[in-house]
DNA sequence: TAGGCCCTGGACAACGTTGTCAAGAGAATG
DNA sequence: CATTCTCTTGACAACGTTGTCCAGGGCCTA
């Protein structure tokens, strides 16, 4: 009775031609097939005509699984951010895939929806499967947790948003100043009265443009009133909410700050609701913002996701430099909604 | 004197610890750990307890490649699109991703940038790393060269645009009806010299949505004129350049069909620059579509993804009955623009 | 023709994990 | 006290590839 087969390749589907079936087909060793399969020189014209000819018979194809366990390189990096359906978020991550496909390598995404615990869980499941580096716009304030990962190797640039705790490269933008200057127009065109809507204040950046629309306006020579300033979540129904409360009572503001897409988004479809003409300065660019008569405060994703990619793969190639922060600025675009002036 | 160490681990940076270093460490064998990692029965308290403190103590993480090598599945899935950036893909990608992380999978994206030999590049990259599943919006028009690949077990849906030369799961949307109810709902505002300008006749969505247009002329009697109709690259220049042919002449059209989101945005762009007003259906949805007052035939870019990865993970749980084509239903979502009649 | 060199090809171990299997300790049973 | 049974544990091979090293054959030179 022939023996029972029974080691679990036999029950994998597929069961698909290894170097080994190659190499028996082609009759050659099985360090010829690999030396075939990856252009190795040493190999006669010939003999490699006979083993591509039993790949394409076979329809084999190396396994990267095996290749990576065995070169300690897996050839790709993972991105972690918030919400890849975010339009800020897409351009950013297609500009990372650019640059590391330019370096022969792939890119792993996973959207932390700005919960840290599952950033974390993101961040060391793409660990596991040892991708070359990370880039990751953080959810949390803490990572201390990549640091044994970041010590073994994996190189991490942290993007947006500082790294909480822990040395590490970053990219930002220039949050405080952009605000500052799109709080400054505001004031120049006559606002006294100010409203500003962000995201929740663990989020650094929101803190920061927070701190940039107070310096305007202290610059200005005025006192900021609580009400006229809102953090929280930036889904529209708190927004909506907080800037009709704005808008609403005996002192309304005159103009609003939003303190990303998400806020300026909604912000616009409340103004367009009011009768009054109520002046906004947005934080981030949006698509067709020019024809609905937008100001913004612009940065460029694609900029933002390549400088990160660049750097990080300076350091793959071995830049042992100290870790750097790289502040990108910010542009104010006048688009008209800026320049309303009070009612 | 020491025998010199030159393994390739040696020179690999990090020198991460392995399960046999654990082991080492906490005075238990091999297998021991792997069970303690994997939270296997048989293990005592005891020992579990010795052997997390040297997992803590080493900073140790499993390596999935390995694991990956032994087990025969990567968790993992690859989706192919045409750009990230698009704010079509952004949606879809993060719907794609809550699938696959409701079944503990990652997800490896890449842009095709609408280059079939890129397609193919990417595809079959995705395939070295035994993806587990793949979701492609194709490029190309022939994806035999997937054949092997699907034969050796990698569950495949394509979305958006058939397979070409392949049976397969396809999930599309219905760009023949959408289009035709669009061009139908302006010439029941009157219009009878309707433009259409789409996407590349070899896209497959392009001549369906072309198709759709067609009919809903005859349907109404009308004999299409081939100035009224552009097919081409979606850049701002090509459409801009078709829209204003459209315009210009003694027989202008009075109603413009956008094929796609791209050529919406472009259009909405000509038509604000126009002294008359002209009419305009889209298809795809686009942000702040509402504020602008634009009609769109809408598809939902989540629920295509959706479908499509719950479609996949069907297949990888087992489902083997034959390729199945999902036509997703589209909706005329009336704004303004497509409500103007002709001038 | 002998000696040396280069070129091609293959045997073998190793990468870090998991599946199989067997051994040993202890508990339970007669 | 002997026997069986259960439970925990570890030795070992295998996953498919690549790096190392050696063998054999052909060619050149002296």
């Amino acid at each position: 009775m022939a023996e029972t087969a029974r080691h679990p390749s036999e029950s994998r589907y597929g069961n698909r031609p290894t170097m080994k079936d190659v190499a028996a087909r082609a009759g050659v060793g099985l360090k010829t097939v690999s030396r075939v399969v990856n252009s190795e020189p040493g190999v006669t014209p010939d003999t490699e005509r006979r083993v591509h000819e039993a790949i394409d018979a076979l329809g084999f194809r190396r396994n990267d699984s095996a290749r990576v366990l065995r070169k300690g390189r897996t050839a790709s990096i993972g991105l972690v951010l918030e919400d890849l359906a975010d339009p800020f978020y897409g351009p950013l991550s297609r500009a990372v895939e650019e640059v590391a496909r330019a370096h022969g390598a792939l890119l792993i995404n996973g959207s932390s929806a700005e919960d840290p615990e599952r950033e974390q869980e993101l961040v060391l499941a793409l660990c596991a499967r040892r991708v070359d580096g990370l880039i990751v716009i953080p959810a949390g304030d803490d990572h201390r947790y990549l640091e044994p990962e970041m010590k073994a190797g994996i190189a991490t640039v942290f993007v947006d948003r500082p790294a909480g705790r822990v040395d590490a490269d970053m990219v930002l933008s220039d949050s405080f100043g952009g605000a500052r200057a799109g709080v400054a127009h505001l004031v120049a065109h006559g606002h006294r009265r100010i409203g500003f809507i962000g995201d929740q204040p663990r989020i650094h950046t929101a803190t920061e443009r927070l701190r940039g629309y107070h310096a305007a306006l202290t610059d200005a020579g005025i006192t900021v009133e609580d009400s006229w300033v809102s953090l929280g979540p930036t889904d529209p129904a708190r927004v909506r909410a907080a800037a009709e409360a704005m808008l609403a009572g005996p002192e309304p503001v005159t103009a609003l700050f939003a303190g990303n897409n998400r806020v300026t988004v909604t912000a616009v479809r409340v103004l367009a609701e009011c009768d009054r003409r109520i002046a906004l300065v947005g934080f981030d660019d949006i698509e067709l913002a020019d024809l609905l008569g937008i100001t913004v405060i612009s940065q460029d994703a694609a900029t933002v996701g390549r400088t990160a990619a660049e750097h990080l793969f300076r350091r793959l190639d071995g830049a042992a430099h100290p870790p750097v922060r790289v502040e990108l600025p910010t542009r104010l675009v006048p688009r008209g909604s800026g320049e309303i002036p009070p009612a």
